[in-house]
DNA sequence: GTGAACCGGGG
DNA sequence: GTGTACGGTTCAC
């Protein structure tokens, strides 16, 4: 099946792995859970003293106590392995044992239980997981709502990933319109008056309490009404994913409200939950179980450069065409007064779907690559910034290499880091006046490349060296070993050579889609390793280590002014430079 | 210069 | 939910 989702629910005392995922390349069949009981969480502890801390963690209510030789930024080190009852318990315990006095610290506590599974279990989101041996359970006993509609299973043996194509998945559009003649919608008075629906299955369709000759509308007799049949369309669409613009802090939000205030179940879950929200910091992020929701908004703001990010400004961009805008303010206008305004504001209000549908199929890709090489789910990954896409892609690869991750700044470290920065890229002014015959130079991935081949990682960044066995940053002198190749390098290393593989893959294949395929591969690896050069400079990441942000930048300042030296050796006058590239003018 | 306040998208 | 949190710009002093 393909893995869509995953979340844990409390079975007695125990918790219980939920995976949302459907069967591969087949939008009619059935979704399905699959229930595993049998993983349980865990943490590090660093001991003051080995025996003293075994014995005194073993008082505490927990399921196991095992010493294990881990690595910590590539030294072998004991630790002490503590396996809980719950996750809950995590959060519960923690804190006892960081007081306990043999223990020194506590490591890989704050991971939460989903993501812990989907690590240690090798498994990746949207894309092709094996269930071996699985039996079809009562949902009664599995805190399941009789709204159900996927067919439920325990698993008997493991889960594991298979390779496989791109999943073809049931995406499902939508976009609401209030009647606010008061200034900003507001949910206690202002009622939803349509809802757009688009899907990539052939779906067009509005729901409205207006009647319209225009065939994509389907009149209700009320705004509760149409509410039951929105979630009637989802269930019977049954979509992989749902989404919308701006929807997490806006759409969902408004009809959760309305929907409370009408009585009205939002049973959209495949399980038959309701929707919910998590708090995401000042935002919300709409959930609706064993389908993922993603607001296009979010990844516009990620993927784009732009002074806006309105629908009509982002169309323009990807699609270089005009979208025709009702001002939000006159929409009551044109609902009030009917006819052709009306059968207008019907027209838009369906385009505004069916342009996220459009969006969501150029721009949803390269996420969906993401999520598949970092690993975790695509509902988190959507709305995840690079700088935590590359962290839990470091984490994952942590896991794998036996290494325990660092722990997360506290209030003090993080603070204490904002006050400082490293030094940024070497920037000439430009020479002001119009320029002919300019030539430009820039370095392919120039802080990767600096990355690997200076061998930059806190695991090998030393305070004492011999000259011929590390490297040394021009400027700042900060030295790291030239051997062994350290973390975070020979995961940039592992992540460009894969993407020369594929690189070379789309130049020899003749399948068209296959090359386009291969393409976002390439392109969300290369998004990949330039964030990587991120973890070291920004003071809320695990791998932080200003020497090592301070060493990249030197270094690229040296490259390309002594590039520069070099260039007008042959003539070539820079007459601009902004860090890994400069402009000159060629002089005979 | 410093820290608090404000803002984004949506109708 | 192994909760707790963005980043940039403008304003007020």
């Amino acid at each position: 099946m393909v893995l869509l989702d995953i979340d844990y629910i409390t079975r007695g005392e125990k918790a219980v792995i939920r995976l949302f995922g459907r069967e591969k390349n087949d939008a009619d069949e059935n979704s399905i859970i699959v229930l595993d009981d049998g993983f349980q969480p865990y943490i590090y502890v660093v001991p003051h003293d080995l025996e003293q801390c075994h014995e005194q963690i073993k008082e505490l209510d927990v399921l196991k106590v095992e010493r294990v030789e881990m690595k910590d930024l590539a030294r072998k080190k004991d630790f002490i392995k503590v396996t809980f009852n719950h996750p809950q318990d995590v959060p519960k315990l923690r804190d006892k044992i960081r007081d306990l006095t043999s223990v020194k610290d506590i490591r890989e506590h704050d991971i939460p239980f989903y993501r812990r599974y989907l690590i240690d279990k090798g498994l990746f989101p949207m894309a092709e997981v094996e269930v071996e041996g699985k039996t079809a359970t009562h949902q009664e006993i599995n805190e399941i709502s009789n709204d159900c509609l996927a067919n439920i299973f325990e698993l008997e043996g493991e889960i594991r990933p298979i390779s496989s194509d791109f999943p073809n998945l049931n995406v499902l559009s939508l976009d609401i319109e209030v009647y606010n003649p008061k200034g900003m919608p507001k949910s206690e008075e202002d009622p939803i008056i349509m809802i757009s629906l688009s899907s990539n299955q052939g779906l067009q369709k509005v729901l409205s309490t207006a009647e319209s000759p225009l065939d994509f509308v389907e009149t209700v007799d009320s705004e509760a009404e149409m509410l039951r049949r929105f979630v009637e369309i989802v269930q019977e669409e049954n979509p992989d994913l749902l989404i919308g613009y701006n929807s997490d802090n806006f759409d969902f939000p408004y009809i959760k409200d309305r929907a409370e205030l009408l009585n009205i179940p939002l049973n959209l879950g495949t399980d038959g939950s309701q929707l919910k929200f998590i708090k995401k910091g000042f935002a919300n992020a709409a959930l609706v179980k064993g389908r993922v929701h993603v607001d296009l908004y979010l990844i516009m703001r990620r993927y784009l450069q732009l002074d806006r990010y309105t629908l009509e400004r982002v169309y323009l961009e990807l699609f270089d065409q005009e979208k025709q805008d009702i001002p939000g303010d006159e929409i009551h206008r044109y609902w009030s007064e009917g006819g052709d305004k009306l059968e207008t504001l019907f027209k838009y209000s369906l385009d505004d779907a069916v342009t996220v549908t459009e969006i969501g199929e150029k721009m949803l890709p390269l996420t969906l690559e993401l999520t598949r090489i970092v690993g975790q789910p695509f509902f988190d990954v959507a709305r995840m910034t690079t700088g935590q896409l590359v962290e839990w892609y470091l984490i994952r690869k942590a896991y794998e290499q036996g290494e325990v991750v660092p722990n997360k700044p506290s209030a003090s470290q993080y603070s204490n880091r904002r006050g400082k920065r490293a030094a940024g890229g070497y920037v000439k002014d430009p020479v002001k006046g119009l320029h002919e015959n300019i030539v430009y130079f820039d370095f392919r991935s120039l802080y990767p490349s600096i990355i690997i081949s200076k061998n930059v990682s806190p695991d090998t960044l030393v305070a004492e060296c011999d000259e011929d066995k590390c490297h040394i940053s021009p400027e700042r002198g900060y030295m790291f070993l030239k051997e062994p190749a350290g973390f975070v390098p020979s995961i940039i290393g592992n992540i460009l050579n894969e993407r020369v593989r594929l690189k070379t893959m789309m130049k020899e294949s003749q399948d068209e889609d296959e090359k386009k395929f291969l393409n976002v591969q390439q392109e969300a690896l290369k998004r990949l390793a330039n964030s990587m050069y991120g973890v070291y400079g920004y003071s809320r990441f695990r791998w932080y280590r200003l020497e090592c942000a301070d060493a990249i930048t030197a270094w690229g300042r040296d490259y390309i002014k002594k590039t520069m030296v070099k260039a007008e050796d042959f003539g070539f006058k820079p007459v601009y430079a902004d860090t890994d590239g400069f402009y000159a003018v060629y002089q005979q």
